[in-house]
RNA sequence: GUCCCUAUCGUCUAGACGGCCCAGGACAACGGCCUUUCACGCCGUCAACGCCGGUUCGAAUCCGGCUGGGGACGCCA
């Protein structure tokens, strides 16, 4: 039996218009463990497994793959799932948790033993580890030394299952992304299939899972390519059909090193809580290592009917934060006023800021393309809380002048005896003190911004009133005369 | 250490068939215009084919080597 499995070859299937048509239903699936948030590297996964299959019209399915008992959490199971509702992300049916299905892996790992295609095994974590040593001391790969191979060895207390690896050949397959890979089986190990406790280990629950689930695409991170050998492996051993398999590149940090802390925010729950609009962190994640021409922004849409998994790059991209602002500034540029009213309350919330919904939406047109994001606009918002004793920004203070208080007590005068409070009103008025008066707009507008919301910039003045209101305007320029 | 992958501006990238590329777009930076301010918007500037060989009339595009970068070598996923 040993050396005598069949060399793996799984064929391309090039996703190009010709054979769309004679391939089956595409079903791609996002499989992540709950021992963490959602990162923007699996989200980006999940993107595009999400993409490739509504492009194609097929099947998106989801699994947790919780069988690491000691580091899954169902809190991270219940984050996961939120950060893809908020990504826009939806999928087909039930959700596929693998601690329910030990049973499964552990009927095909028999029929592996049946076949002799796996082994039983008893050595020990330590003495693994010693045969690891002794391979590396002779610049070899290190890998288990195949000891328990031939010793017939049935089930017993501590031992677990090894694939049995043919002792020669080349795996050969054609990733989607990075196109023809071979690897030599002597790279390869005996891996264990089932752990001494029984459990499945990643590799045998991922090849029996997407069996059975049906997965035509199994499109991953990078960090799996070195996998995919031991699972077309395990796919010839049980007889399965081999799905396409395409490894997206990682997302480094800014300075091209492995994202981390130091990164900052690296889930996709971060981004969330920074003010993103998911649309813009969509849309950023797939032009990273995709592209379509010159094209920079997208709408769902546009992706669904453009994303056929090809134009994937296949080297790692650097994480631009710059960037993510840009696009997201400009996808709230695009979003409707009362939309974004609704998005910033929650962060408004936070800084205990609430202003009733008329106001608010009469501030969003003036503000959203002031502020890059959510937070921001919040912060923006928080200036015209009524009652609220705003602090003067150094700058903007500069123009509170005697004679600058001056032309805010004139006003201060005219504003409260205007008939209508209205911005056609307010515009009129200011102007027309300014012409009378011989002055510059200069001379007036500072001082007065800077008295109703304490900063230098901002909408121009007559807007301010009229979102701030009669009552609440006045209120701010006696306190500064004050 | 071993194996796998990878290499165009600071960053994301365009670049089927080698000539249309003294390399295009976007972010950032810088300068300007617009504007009563701050933004937005608009215009412009700076800036790259890692290195060495080879194939060719001609290479960012093909081949080889080098170097750089990433990943993997678990009873983690």
């Amino acid at each position: 039996m040993r050396g005598t499995l069949p060399l793996a070859f799984a064929g391309l299937l090039p996703l190009t218009r010709n054979t769309e048509r004679d391939m089956k239903k595409v079903i791609t699936r996002f499989a992540p463990s709950p021992t963490g948030h959602l990162h923007i590297g699996g989200g980006r996964t999940a993107i595009f497994c999400w993409l490739l299959a509504r492009h194609f019209g097929g099947e998106f399915r989801l699994r947790i793959e919780d069988t690491d008992s000691e580091r899954s959490r169902q809190e991270y199971t219940d984050s996961i799932l939120a950060s893809m509702k908020w990504l826009g992300l939806d999928w087909d049916g039930e959700l596929t948790y693998q601690s329910r299905r030990l049973d499964v892996y552990n009927s095909y790992v028999d029929k592996l033993l049946a076949s002799g295609h796996a082994y039983w095994c008893d050595c020990s974590p330590e003495e693994v580890e010693a045969m690891r040593e002794v391979a590396r001391a002779k610049g070899e790969k290190p890998r288990y030394n195949g000891r328990c191979r031939e010793r017939g060895l049935g089930p017993g207390e501590g031992r677990v299952v090894r694939l049995r690896v043919p002792d020669e050949g080349r795996i050969v397959f054609d990733d989607m992304v990075k196109g023809h890979i071979a690897v030599d089986v002597a790279e390869l190990d005996d891996m264990v299939l089932r752990r001494a406790d029984g459990m499945p280990t990643y590799n045998m629950a991922v090849v029996v899972d997407d069996h059975d689930m049906g997965v035509t695409h199994v499109l991953r991170g990078d960090d799996h390519v070195s996998n995919t050998p031991k699972q077309i492996l395990l796919y010839q051993a049980l007889g399965f059909d081999l799905p396409t398999f395409g490894h997206v590149p990682m997302i480094l940090g800014p300075d091209r090193q492995k994202l981390s802390k130091r990164h900052g925010a690296r889930a996709v729950i971060e981004y969330e809580q920074d003010g993103l609009l998911p649309q813009a962190l969509v849309n950023y994640l797939v032009r990273l290592g995709w592209s379509h021409g010159d094209q920079e922004i997208f709408s769902m849409d546009e992706l669904v009917h453009l994303f056929d998994g090809t134009s994937l790059n296949s080297a790692a991209a650097a994480f631009d934060p710059e960037k993510l602002q840009w696009l997201n500034a400009h996808y709230l540029r695009e979003t409707p006023p009362a939309r974004i009213a609704e998005m910033v309350e929650p962060f408004m919330e936070k800084k205990g800021v609430s202003l009733d919904r008329g106001m608010l939406e009469k501030l969003v047109p003036l503000y959203r393309e002031r502020s890059a994001n959510l937070v921001e606009l919040a912060e923006d918002m928080a200036l015209y809380q009524p009652g609220a004793d705003v602090e003067c920004e150094e700058k903007a203070a500069k123009s509170l002048t005697d004679e600058g208080k001056g032309h805010i007590a004139a006003l201060r005068g005219i504003f409260a005896g205007l008939a209508e409070f209205d911005e056609a009103s307010l515009e009129a008025a200011i102007h027309e003190y300014v012409e009378k008066g011989g002055l510059k707009f200069k001379q007036v507008g500072p001082p007065l911004r800077a008295a109703l919301i304490g900063r230098a910039g901002g909408p121009s003045v007559h807007l301010t009133l009229c979102a701030l209101g009669r009552e609440e305007s006045l209120r701010r320029l006696d306190r500064v005369l004050a």
